[in-house]
DNA sequence: ATGAAAGCGCTAACAG
DNA sequence: CTGTTAGCGCTTTCAT
């Protein structure tokens, strides 16, 4: 908890209730009923009211009302880094429902860093926002489970499995096992997969699917085809490739973890006169905004990121009205985008 | 402004100061002074508040110290869209410089509509916030300077000329300089810019300092090479570089507006079995992600981003210690990323 | 070093 | 329909 020095700002004047109810000769009960409860008054004195206000442009102070409403009317979403595209959509379908309700939306960045991430559970904590939507924690899934129990808390995108939390999320297993199914129906027998190794949720699953898909396909995987990268960035995809490339056979087909993964493949590829998509086939995931300018144009897993936020907003709106509602698990459809990189099987 | 209907949550509960100081049996001012001055109480008493406050998970209201102190802690930084990654790097150092200085920034997308940026607005008016910078913003001039004048306000990247109000950017006139400068260097005569036509303030600055640049070196600008886009994105690249090469004499080479802009050349230039930087050698701006992602790598002007957002607090910081300081304007040095598609000149 | 008390701006119960 | 009033949680004089 930090200490805090407050240094009042006593350059501008600014007008409170009290003032207007003066100007305009009646109670400051009159002047917040016009405010808030349009019915309330009789319209002659809300016309009065209204003009004053507007001759002196008053505006509300928010801390004001919110130290009597326990309520801000302001939802914090956290991501990891503002650079990821991926987010964005998601961000705007919250915010999309958020204004709907008549909420505000904004935006902070935890660099996945605990104590950046703490500074911002604080504002939650200390209630400067009404609730909380995170695409990316870093928390423990006690501590997620915890802070759930006495915040409105949804997660989005990367749900612990054990968590009594709300949140939205596709079916990471299923997607891998699509992928994967994909490139089999293909025609491809050596497919391998780059897969993301940092401690986090989605990684596994997909590799899971991925793994099911080969067996029921009745192809025994093969471990010198399966990479882990500790990050998800173009340098580890072409790092990736050219191990691939220098085993003795290589795989025709690569199933990445992330685009920028497949970027780097494409890249590798590149530098050895190989063309993805002709030369080997490459599937990337989230189908991020690069994928569709790229050149080729990257097939990619495609999120329901609109929706994903749509739906967290619908999740902590309910937390928000009641924080003992029982918590949900939504689990969105994912799609595949085919471009250059993968055609899609017939 | 809007009605509010406050709902009280009574589902959760927190403790008070109050309670604290009673459990402590101090006063609470006691309390008060143990979070905040950390000098003012025995240390004995400092110890026992705080070993109650850990003990009961006591957490200060930050709405009702917000009403007594009048600050907020809090600073809004409004983006065009979530997904420009132009941006992220001058956020970042936004939040560097606040955290330094004990804010937390937030921020939130106007989505180029004026009545978003109202409602974001509103959040500064009425006190949600103690400031607010902009990295780009729909108000006009004398709106700007109005708002600057009763709030902590100070813009980035686009700066109104004759507004009163502090602000950082790079010389725009100067880029577009440089930019074809370079290119002049590298021998080219028919040189073409595809500038983007919105209402905007560094297009026809940018566009100004090209034709100096041509002048300078003897060359006529050719009206039929500098064309106007609506948009700044990929498919008006495409559409731009048809129109170029539909020319009886197109260009051999271009200054693009923006990175996308780039892209679209390079599409479109692929799509005529031609490539960037071998048969036409182009210049992006803004040096964002992709441009160094891209195949071939595009080479780009660059801002210094992360230096216009922590000067952007430092400024910011000076109006809200003092709103009636001098406004200042501060303008920072571009550089140009050179890659595959425009070779640096010797 | 500590406590009592005022009051930041607002909403809502209560009374009329 | 309108006014009076209490009080949200906190910081900060002003006493002691």
């Amino acid at each position: 908890m930090l200490p805090f020095h407050g240094g009042q700002r006593q350059d501008v004047i600014f007008l409170t209730i009290k003032e207007i109810a003066q100007l305009a000769g009646v109670s400051v009960a009159t002047v917040s009923r016009t405010i808030n409860h349009q019915g309330k008054a009789s319209p002659e004195v809300q016309k009065r009211v209204w003009d004053i206000m507007k001759k002196y442009d008053y505006v509300p102070n928010a801390t004001g009302r919110s130290l009597r409403t326990t309520r801000t009317g302001m939802v914090l979403v956290l991501l990891p880094l503002l650079s990821n595209s991926f987010y964005s959509p998601i961000v705007e379908g919250i915010d999309h429902a958020a204004r709907q309700q008549g909420y505000n939306i904004i935006v902070a960045t935890i660099q996945m860093d605990r104590a950046t991430e703490d500074r911002y559970l604080s504002l939650v904590r200390m209630r400067q926002v009404d609730g909380l939507i995170s695409l990316s924690s870093t928390l423990s899934t006690a501590e997620i489970q915890a802070f759930g129990q006495q915040h409105p808390f949804v997660i989005a995108c990367e749900c612990p499995q054990d968590a009594r939390i709300s949140c939205v999320e596709i079916d990471n297993y299923k997607a891998g096992y699509d992928a994967a199914t994909s490139l089999i129906r293909r025609g491809h027998k050596r497919i391998a997969m780059i897969n993301f190794d940092y401690v986090s949720l989605s990684p596994p699953l997909r590799e899971k699917g991925f793994r099911k898909a080969l067996k029921d396909a009745g192809i025994t995987p093969d471990e010198s085809l399966i990479l882990h990268t500790e990050q998800f960035d173009i340098e580890s995809g072409a790092a990736s490739c050219e191990k691939l490339l220098s085993l003795p056979e290589p795989p025709t087909a690569v199933f990445c973890y992330s685009d920028p993964l497949a970027i780097g493949m494409i890249h590798a590829l590149a530098a050895h006169g190989l063309h993805a998509g002709k030369d080997m086939e490459i599937i990337g995931f989230d189908n991020t905004d690069v994928a569709g300018v790229f050149l080729p144009g990257i097939t990619s897993v495609a999120q329901p990121t609109f929706d994903i936020g749509v739906t967290a907003f619908g999740l902590l709106r309910e937390k928000m009205l009641d924080l003992n509602s029982t918590p949900k698990r939504v689990t969105l459809p994912h799609t595949i985008v085919y471009r250059d990189t993968a055609k899609e099987p017939k």
